[in-house]
RNA sequence: GGGGGCGUAGCCCAACGGCAGAGGCAGGGCGCUUAAAACGCCCACAGUGAGGGUUCGAUUCCCUCCGCCCCCA
């Protein structure tokens, strides 16, 4: 496509001189208001994809926007640069991971400047840095002295295949190993945890203090799944002990016709009668086998609910009746939900009705459903039945009762459940971040010497495709001192988990260069909090709910004095870009790289597509249209060069007084600032840029139709105005045009965001809306200042009106001056 | 199964509860051109997924259903 500018050669100008003018660095005694406008710092997979195209320009518009208002924005880039698929390609080719992910930051730093977005480059973050890892070492062990990390036998997603641990997303809806195709079974296995439920009401009482979508504050409530109820115990019969059971509706206890342990409850081997091994061996292993996620999914993962459970054999009291009741074991019964064993109501629990239907088991009312009710569950208000002492009360009373009861009986107590569970960190992999511990026959576990970090991982590897960490094989890393008694000792072989690495970065960027300390105090307090976080929607719940813990946590061991206890003020989350109804990703082999359009339309008119597009918190569909849509953008920026550096532009046109039409014009321009101003501030680019389209517009026809030719001033003043509010979004081209225009040296990023003036922007005339019954019926010139009353006055005196009316007197008239009167007749 | 979002011209999208159209893409016509591209001018095109409710008035608020998408299970 032929362009009225040379696209690539003021791209790449503009982009050395944004990097030698040092416009967006900003420093800890910066005399301006200090703005944190952060993107989620990427995992480096090579050049960037649209979804980063999109992120970054969005991120990009708030802070040259925000600079020409007068802030001073920190607006840091790093890279999140631990990761699997670097160890995976080292696997599988042989090439090592470091060398292999530098060459895929090096790939993504160059689309990322060829965006044209602006950084604070000093300030760039590379988790596999060295430095990096020391700090990141360094603050597990504050947690580890604080007792926030510790050690604990827990069962994990285990690939025997691959010989490792995988992460819940790791396995796919089958059950099975997104990498080996293997079976993943749950094992048990010493790992090191962060203890992030020691800060669950915390992390659900912030969630009110900061502006964050409240579909993702939803999505952390939901996860972290607090439910206050009762735990209480049922005698074993023909045994002196005792199930315990937490319950959250402890008012339907006397509807509790049998109880259901985990099939990993330590007191299925004592309470199975021999009859029953067989079927609850069976259960146990078939259990073992299944995910998380399909045992508490109703629809069973393939199982059928009659496999997903047995009669143990066994019988426990249930305290309010004093009956027997059996004891099965199911696998939608949790180990690490509350007690791992629960007390069945089939009566006013969907999943217990169902259970007991299967099984044959007794059913018995406690909640009275409301006339009509003949499903099966009833788990709403009601009065209760058949229940003793709790009979008429409705279910909050009963609730209170029941745990009055318990209590003063003595044999349980009120408890909060959550669904969050501490933060299992440890993974068998070389490219991560060594977790500083050695074991000492004599000492066990100990912290590293803080003089020793960092701990790094050895180079001279073998990648095989066993799954089993290389660190575990190496010959002399696993050789340790013990910190304690400098006996010898093992050096651990886990890494942390990449979230750790990211749940504290935007921390390091307020002081990268810090060699005493992960980040200086006073410098977190001077940028932090993130005033805007920008990234996607797929983090809503594991990094920000991990960043948030590390933010406090850091506080409380004190790293951080004085900081504030939530990370992110205000978040944004952009939509996805899908393509034939899928995410757009390298994965699924659809990608279309940004790359071909920086060499072609430039990255001006990427930008712009990506902010006219669609609003950016919607997903984006890319379709077959959007190069031509694309290639729209790019003739709108010619259309701006030409009108704004062309001959014929400059150093012509009319002087002397302004007339009507350069009044109107000069109207436009006033309008244009205040419609792109208010778009910007509400996020809505797309309207923004059809803004600066409609007022390219306008200034055509104004330079066209004018009669003796555009008034000087008033043109240049309507070109410089959107040269300017069109900088933030096609930084490149307006910088380029307002140089032509200004003189050398002159840069419109480095300008005063423009100011409007009310009484220009206002209408002279406004047309009012006549409605006859809610239906069209007139249109009036009016002034936009006309009173309810004059504004009726004109209504009823429209001939249309008249006509309608027919004589009659109007029933009803509602007048909303200056836009419309509705007669009502 | 639960939670959330979206549905407006052929397509992408606008529209404080008040004239359904700001902008763009594609389409058609005209001008410029030997011709085309580019450029410029002009033109069409929907009654808002379906149904109900609230209201003087509903694309907008509420309910039900349909379709698509996301998250959690």
């Amino acid at each position: 496509m032929a362009r009225a500018y040379a696209v690539q050669e003021i791209e790449r100008r503009w982009q050395q001189c944004w990097a030698d003018e040092h416009l967006y660095e900003v420093d800890f005694d910066d005399q301006r208001p200090i703005q944190y406008v952060l993107c989620m710092y990427p995992y480096p997979s090579g050049p960037a994809h649209q979804g980063h195209i999109r992120n970054y320009t969005i991120g990009d518009v708030l802070v040259r926007h925000r600079t020409m208002l007068g802030k001073a924005v920190l607006s840091p880039f790093g890279f999140d640069s631990f990761g699997l698929p670097a160890e995976n390609a080292a696997i599988r080719t042989g090439e090592h991971p470091r060398t292999f992910t530098e060459k895929r930051i090096a790939e993504l730093k160059a689309s990322v400047l060829a965006l044209g977005a602006v950084y604070d480059w000093r300030r760039e973050i590379r988790s596999h840095d060295p430095a990096f890892i020391r700090w990141n070492q360094v603050i597990f062990l504050r947690l580890l002295e604080a007792g926030l990390a510790y050690r604990a036998t827990a069962p994990v997603n285990w690939c025997p295949g691959c010989r490792t641990v995988l992460a819940n997303e790791q396995v796919l809806s089958d059950g099975t190993c997104e990498r080996s195709g293997d079976l993943v079974v749950q094992r048990d296995l010493e790992q090191w945890f962060f203890r992030i439920t020691a800060y669950a009401d915390e992390l659900l009482a912030g969630l009110e203090d900061v502006e964050w979508p409240e579909r993702v504050k939803t999505m952390q409530r939901n996860w972290i799944g607090r439910s206050e109820g009762v735990e209480f115990d049922l005698p074993v019969v023909g045994r002196d002990s005792s199930l315990r059971v937490f319950t959250t509706r402890p008012d339907t206890s006397f509807g509790m016709t049998y109880a259901v342990v985990a099939p990993e409850h330590p007191i299925v081997d004592a309470l199975t009668t021999d009859v029953q091994r067989r079927a609850v061996e069976e259960l146990r292993a078939a259990a073992a086998s299944t995910s998380e996620r399909d045992r508490t999914s109703t629809e069973g993962g393939g199982l059928s609910m009659d496999k997903r459970g047995a009669f143990t054999g066994g019988y426990v009291v249930n305290p309010f009746t004093e009956e027997q009741i059996p004891v099965y074991a199911a696998d939608y019964v949790l180990m690490s939900y509350g007690t791992g064993a629960i007390m069945a109501v089939p009566a006013e629990d969907e999943r217990d009705w169902e259970f007991a239907r299967l099984y044959g088991l007794a059913v018995v009312r406690t909640t009275e459903p409301p006339g009509g009710f003949d499903g099966g569950a009833w788990t709403g208000d009601g009065k209760k039945i058949n229940s003793g002492f709790l009979d008429g009360l409705d279910v909050a009373a009963a609730t209170r009762r029941a745990i009055e009861w318990i209590e003063s009986k003595g044999i349980g107590a009120r408890t909060v459940n959550y669904r969050l569970r501490d933060w299992l960190v440890s993974r068998q992999r070389y490219w991560g971040c060594p977790i500083p511990v050695v074991y000492c026959p004599t000492h066990g576990a100990v912290g590293e010497r803080e003089e020793n970090l960092p701990v790094l991982a050895p180079d001279d590897v073998e990648f095989l495709p066993t799954g089993e960490s290389p660190l575990a094989r190496h010959p002399s890393f696993r050789h340790a001192t013990c910190p304690l008694c400098d006996g010898p000792a093992e050096r651990e072989t886990d890494t942390m988990d990449t979230f750790v690495d990211s749940s504290w970065y935007f921390l390091r960027f307020c002081d990268p260069w810090n060699e005493q300390r992960p980040f200086d105090p006073e410098a977190a307090r001077r940028f932090m909090p993130v005033d805007q976080y920008i990234g996607g929607i797929e983090h809503a719940i594991l990094h920000l709910m991990y960043a948030r813990f590390f933010t406090k946590a850091l506080v409380d061991v004190g790293l951080a004095p004085g900081l504030g206890r939530e990370p992110f003020s205000r978040l944004f989350t952009q939509g996805m870009i899908r393509m034939d109804r899928k995410k757009m990703s390298k994965s699924k082999g659809n990608l279309i790289t940004p790359a071909r359009y920086f060499e072609t339309v430039g990255a001006d008119a990427l930008r712009l597509f990506h902010l006219f597009i669609c609003p950016p918190g919607d997903d984006m569909d890319w379709t077959e249209q959007a190069d031509e849509i694309i290639d729209g953008c790019g003739k709108f920026l010619d259309r701006v060069w030409r009108l704004s550096v062309e001959d014929g532009t400059r150093d012509v046109g009319r002087g002397g007084e302004a007339t009507a039409p350069d009044e109107e014009m000069t109207r436009a321009t006033h309008r244009l600032i205040v419609k792109v101003s208010d778009d910007l501030e509400r996020w809505s680019f797309n309207t923004a840029v059809a803004a600066c389209m409609e007022h390219a517009n306008e200034l055509q026809r104004y330079q066209r139709e004018v009669e003796g030719g555009p008034h000087r001033s008033t043109y240049d003043a309507a070109v410089d105005a959107l040269l300017l509010v069109l900088a933030p979004m096609a930084p490149h081209m307006t910088a380029e045009a307002w140089e032509r225009r200004h003189g050398p040296g002159a840069r419109v990023h480095a300008q005063k965001w423009p100011s409007y003036d009310p009484a220009l922007v206002r209408a002279q005339k406004v047309t009012m809306v006549v409605q006859v019954n809610g239906k069209l019926r007139d249109r009036i010139e009016v002034s936009p200042d006309i009173d309810e009353e004059q504004a009726i006055a004109a209504a009823l005196a429209s001939r249309r009106v008249k006509a309608e009316l027919d004589g009659a007197e109007p029933a009803r008239v509602v007048a909303r001056p200056p836009r419309l009167v509705n007669v009502v007749r």
